[in-house]
Order: C-alpha cells, then structure tokens, then sequence
DNA sequence: CGCAGAACTTAACACTGTCTAGATAGAGTG
DNA sequence: CACTCTATCTAGACAGTGTTAAGTTCTGCG
C-alpha cells in the first residue's frame, strides 16, 4: 500500500470513470476528478491512456466487447437479439453512451477498430440473414440498429419515461420492426 | 459600429453556437471561443443566456420550433412524417444534437417547456391516429421515435456512412416500420 | 547487488465557465 | 434639450480543466 503500483490502476479507472459516465453525460468525465475518486495523482490516468479521448476510447473497447459478450450467447431471433441490445445499453450507461460517438475516441485505435467490428459481424449476421434478398436488406439493417440505439439513447439521455422493469415493453418495441423479418423465418414468437 | 448595443447578438451568438455544436459535439460548444467567432467579449454570451446550460437550452428552443414549423406543415401519413424529421436533423445538426439531452438543459426553462411540448403535440398525433388500438400504441410510438431518433443520432455522430443523397434510404426505412401502421389506414404508398 | 524501465507524482501552462465590478450607449421623461 | 435609468457589453479575477515536462519511487531481471 505504498502509492506507487497500485495494481490495477487501469481497470480501476475504467471503472469509475464509467460510474461518472452514467452519472451524467460521458463529456463529465473529468480526469481530475477521476483521479480524485481513485485516490491518486491528477495525471495518473493520463500515464495509463495517453490523454482523455485515450481514456474514453478504452471505454468503449470495454464496452463493444460487453456487448459482443452479451449478444453472441443468444441467438433466439432479431427482435429478441434487440431486446438483449436494448438491456445491455440500460445496464451499462456509463460504456453505451461512448461507443457510438466516434467523434470522442480515437479513430486510429487498432483495438477500438477490431472490438467494434466483432460486435459488427454479430449484429450484421442476425440482421442480414433473415432478410436476404437484395436491396431491401440495407434498410432493414438500419431500421434495426437505429432502432435499438435510438430507444436506447433516449432511455438513457432521459428523454422518455422509462418503466422499471422494460424488458417487456422492448420486446413489444422491436417486435414491430422485427415481427415481419422473424416469421420469414417461420419461426413463431 | 461602437462594440456596445450590438444589435442582435443573441441572435449572432445562437447561430454561431450552433456551427460549433455542428463541427463537432454540442459540449465542445465554449462561450469563450464562441465570443471570439462572434466578435465580442468572453462575457457577453452569459450576459445574454446566463449560462452555458442556458444557452444551450435556447438553442434548444430554436430547434424544437424550427423541427415543429417542418413537420406540422406535412400530413401524409407517418412514414414521410419520419422522412422529414430525419431530414430536418440532418440539416440542422446543431440544434438537433442538444434537443433530446435534457442533462445539458435547463430543465425549469419555460419556453423550453412549451415549445417540447408542441413538438410531441405533432409527433403524438400523427403516432397515435393510425394505430388507435389500445396497448400497442405505445409500444408503436416508442418504436417510430425511437426509430428516426436513433437514425439522426447515429448518422449525426459519424457512427454510419450516410449517401449524400440519404432520403430515398430514409424513407424505405420508416417504412420497415410505418408500413403496417400506414396500411392500417387504408392509404396506399 | 545494481540498474533499466515502468508506475506514479509534482509543477507549470493555457484554457475553460462563472462571478463581480465597471464602462458605455440608447430610451424615456422632465 | 438635458438628465437619469436601464440594458448592453467589457475587464478582471478565481477555481477548475487537460496536457506537457521533469522528477521520484518501486519492481523485476541480469
């Protein structure tokens, strides 16, 4: 417990700074204030990730894996795929609210580049597959996923009501887009 | 031409505020800097708006009068009303970047208020009329709104390429979803 | 043991938003 | 026309921020 090497500073950092993320809006993070709440010196986080946009980059990494993690289990159907999208957004705030905003993280990042696209191939996969035929399939994909991310971004940013327990309203939700995609498949919901 | 008595600065200063929100996000908006473009002293802006939030809440303003003035103006069916609203946030990204963030605004904002609460008065009708049946009809409204907010938001962040020419794919996209409630009403498309 | 390098701290710089006080100009009143 | 009143804007100061540069402390490896 001497001061110098901690640990796992980084992990913990990541940490908190994803609490104060979800607290409010990713632009709070303050790195000073992070370091503050870790208990150690203002530019630590800035030794571990370069700067604040290195910082938020690993935020996002995080999460695009969270979320690949989550996605990858099940595969039960698109409007159930959105469903656990959806969730996964409400449950990790502080992560969501950073991986779609690459104006904020850093574009050159190999790691950002190859999580994002894992999760990209999961989710293109699902949306693409029960929408084969040509020309339609690039709406469908971006009726989906703008779905998903809208309803989580409200949710999130405050912008709706949101009930406590919205599993079920989100399955309602991506149903009516997905509903007509899932039975192509004949498979009955 | 004396420096004092402007003229309409606050006017200057929101266009202004919204070319930076546009350039980049809406927190990377600094009343310094934006004094600086506007030709005035770094406490002129909070002169006129208070705060930061407070400017940001009328630029919020603005833009919830500006995407109600397009919409209300359209009736033809729910589908192109989404086309619109896309639209309208495409083109003033700025404004539309701050609308749905309550966080970043001033939540006890009068005119704030009132001029949300026109918008949904539009936004809920033209939800609301075509899908009366009872239950679904949240379930429907969260969907379309979610649906145009998540598209604006995702291509306004840079997160998905977007054809210069985009609203021939948005209007196929609204219909993945209004097609069935569009249909309901017996209007052909 | 000793030393190379990683982990972390301290100090400084320019920048930010906000607060206070002061200067200026235009409008309305006598 | 003179005079005050008030809105508009400026100037200065303060604490807080991200970043950079230099210094300190520890760990592990030869």
């Amino acid at each position: 417990m001497s001061g110098y090497h901690h640990g796992d500073l980084p992990r913990q950092l990541l940490a908190h700074a994803a609490e104060m993320a979800a607290e409010a809006d990713p632009e709070s993070i303050s790195l000073r204030e992070l370091a503050r709440r870790t208990g150690v010196s203002h530019s630590a986080p800035v030794h571990h990730f370069g700067s604040r946009q290195g910082l938020l980059t690993a935020l996002a990494v995080e999460g695009f894996a969270g979320l690949h993690e989550a996605l990858s289990a099940r595969g039960d159907g698109l409007s159930e795929l959105g469903v656990s999208y959806v969730t996964w957004a409400l449950a990790h705030p502080g992560h969501y609210a950073v991986m779609w905003r690459p104006r904020l993280l850093d574009a050159s990042d190999e790691e950002l580049d190859s999580a994002r696209r894992r999760l990209w191939a999961v989710l293109s996969a699902a949306i693409v597959e029960p929408a084969p035929d040509r020309g339609g399939a690039s709406a469908e994909a971006y009726a989906a996923f703008a779905l998903v991310h809208g309803l989580a971004g409200l949710w999130l940013a405050g912008a709706l009501p949101r009930p406590e327990e919205p599993s079920e309203l989100i399955r309602q939700i991506t149903r009516r887009l997905a509903g007509a995609s899932d039975r192509l498949r004949e498979q009955p919901w």
